[in-house]
DNA sequence: TTTAGCACTCTCTTAATTGGAGTGCTAAAA
DNA sequence: TTTTAGCACTCCAATTAAGAGAGTGCTAAA
């Protein structure tokens, strides 16, 4: 169970071995090996090597005489190791940014667009969540009457998130009546975080007061709720993916995890720890012992957004044999523009964060 | 391949038939009939009224040893002459109609709520669309500057739909200048359609005129764009049933349905084609020869909303073998407590609409 | 340390066998 | 004319058997 560096030609079949495996997701014989990539070695040579890789718990046997499947144990030991990070082709590259270029100024699509890149590239399904404001700042409310005492109200956050609720009044309102209030609370709260605007609670006339707290309690729901919403895309490809159009039991665990959001939730928050910023990639292999539903499966995650600021998260759920090289890559350059996207569209809070992007941009 | 009266001892088999059918998802036998509901008629005159109902087509033999199954013919005809259509039970109505309740502010939470409702209560997938304008009317617009040039425009509909979308200003503004062009906007437009706002383009200064032309053009999308978000809850559990867990096949043409939306879209289109009002409940039975995707399923769909003004899509998507008449009951209900609420959202555009409901809310 | 050679193991496929569930049919009963 | 008992028949589903093939581990030689 000790992990010890590995020759170069140990490594050099390991990472072979996860080659064809990620291919066709059979297990490798020796001899297929050495005819495909023409090594100038024996067979029996490989298998003692494959023997001692086994040994070590880089790799298994599905039954005596089948040929080697690397362990979640080997994929971990080649993402470490092995696995030279490569960037995306520039083709690539550009095909995707253009598209972002496009859906610019349509904020709903960024999501969507972003999920069905990575899905498509990757052959995984992908995870998607929007930025979402960290300390959650008043930028806008607005009152609307719709019908007698019932009254639309929309709150405008920093990052332009945006809230809506349906109030009953005590006594009806007209339309003018309304804005006048959304004016006052406007002038009064913008910039401000929920704790501020309670503070200013106090002084306010009742119904102003009333229509405070709302806001207070939205704006509380936004930056605690744990429940991100999750969009995603790419499931039905993945279930056609050997792995889990054989089996039963995984695909139903599959479908179960995207549909049911809470406990991708509970994933996603525990690898994406604080600790994990923007920028920062995360490889999960096979549940890691901690979540019997992800078992059959990895996961690569990260943050994008403006830290502090505003963060979501941005992921690829994959078979365990995923081309893992390729998918950091992709997440990563996805996560970068939507950095940049998100920046733009989120007031600078300082001076110094402004300084930060260029700096950023100039990269 | 006529469809002649049966005689009520033949509805009466079919009708059981298809109940041990819905319920265990088995062939059914001439003596489980028999035995199971004492029927004081022998298993041979089952055996021969079977036969003939299977001459009909209402039943077939999977193989020549087996029990009847109900055809897809078969079940049409039970939903159509021999189900008695009964009412929700009134446990069932209030404790749905209690969850509405406690979220009737929570404009966000409806749909959910809906497909939660309709998915636990049917065995089904629940498939339900927000409301949206049937003519989208011009409410209230908000510009924000966020960046630099960048402005983030929120459109609020009639009804409560929300766009927003950003712009880049040729030159920068102010947040005041800004607040003073929606306002003039707020002030020309407020209760107009796309088309009467289209008709102002002309008389407004540039900048104003080419925000209000985004602003068509986002309202048109509302009413055009046939791409109605859908919203889908229940599918691990639907997959857990018999005919999906033992077809491969069927169950990813189950998954693809409802992961990529476009096809239930042109679908529901299509069966709740304009003739379909708000009530008219339609029943889709194995996809009837014109998708492939649904031979294996059946679709209960209806309308909810305010007839012309607002609307949305309320469906359940469930093996051939369904529940009908208890799912028609839910989906029934559900729809009715939606079209209040979605009623009282909504401004009445007019005294006449203000009638209807009043003569709605008395039914 | 590497390699050729060979016996061995295990899966996968196909074929044959059997038990049993459920029917259709026939002839008698109502 | 309709219903029913009885029985032969059919077909599936589960079990067992056998054979082919793939791939390894091991041994002994290079």
């Amino acid at each position: 169970m000790e992990s010890p560096v590995l020759t170069p030609r140990q490594g050099m079949l390991l990472r072979l071995i996860i080659q064809e495996n990620v291919r066709d997701a059979t297990p490798v014989a020796s001899r297929m090996l050495v005819d495909r990539y023409n090594l100038d070695i024996s067979t029996a040579t490989v298998r003692n090597e494959m023997a001692y890789l086994e040994e070590l718990g880089y790799l298994m046997q599905p039954h005596t005489s089948a040929g080697r499947v690397p362990t979640e144990k080997g994929f971990r030991y080649f993402v470490e190791r092995l696995m030279e990070e490569q960037a995306l082709p520039p083709v690539e590259q550009r095909m995707i940014a253009h598209q972002f270029h496009q859906a610019r100024d349509r904020i709903g699509q960024w999501i969507p667009l972003a999920a069905s890149v990575l899905a498509r590239t990757t052959r995984g399904a992908a995870v998607v969540t929007a930025p979402r404001a960290v300390h959650a700042v008043y930028k806008h409310l607005e009152l609307i009457v719709t019908h007698g005492r019932a009254v639309l109200m929309i709150l405008v956050l920093q990052g332009g998130t945006i809230k809506q609720r349906m109030l009953a009044l005590s006594t009806p309102l007209n339309q003018g009546e309304l804005s006048e209030i959304a004016d006052r609370l406007n002038q009064l709260c913008s910039g401000l975080t929920a704790g501020e605007v309670m503070a200013h609670l106090a002084t306010l006339p009742p119904l102003e007061s009333d229509i405070a707290q709302l806001v207070v309690t939205l704006m509380g729901q936004t930056a605690e709720q744990p429940a991100d919403e999750l969009y995603h895309r790419g499931l039905p490809e993945l279930l056609q993916e050997p792995e889990f159009a054989e089996s039963e039991d995984s695909s139903a665990d599959l479908v179960r995890v995207l549909e049911e959001q809470s406990l991708l939730q509970t994933v996603i928050a525990d690898v994406l720890s604080p600790t994990v910023g923007i920028g920062g990639v995360r490889v999960l292999i096979g549940g890691e012992g901690r979540w019997e539903e992800l078992r059959a499966c990895s996961m690569i995650l990260t943050r994008y957004g403006v830290a502090n600021h505003a963060t979501g998260t941005l992921g690829v759920l994959g078979p365990i044999r995923m081309p893992y090289g390729r998918a950091i890559a992709v997440i990563r350059f996805v996560a970068n523009v939507l950095n940049e996207m998100v920046y733009e569209m989120y007031e600078p809070f300082s001076q110094e964060l402004l300084e930060d992007q260029d700096d950023q941009e100039a990269i």
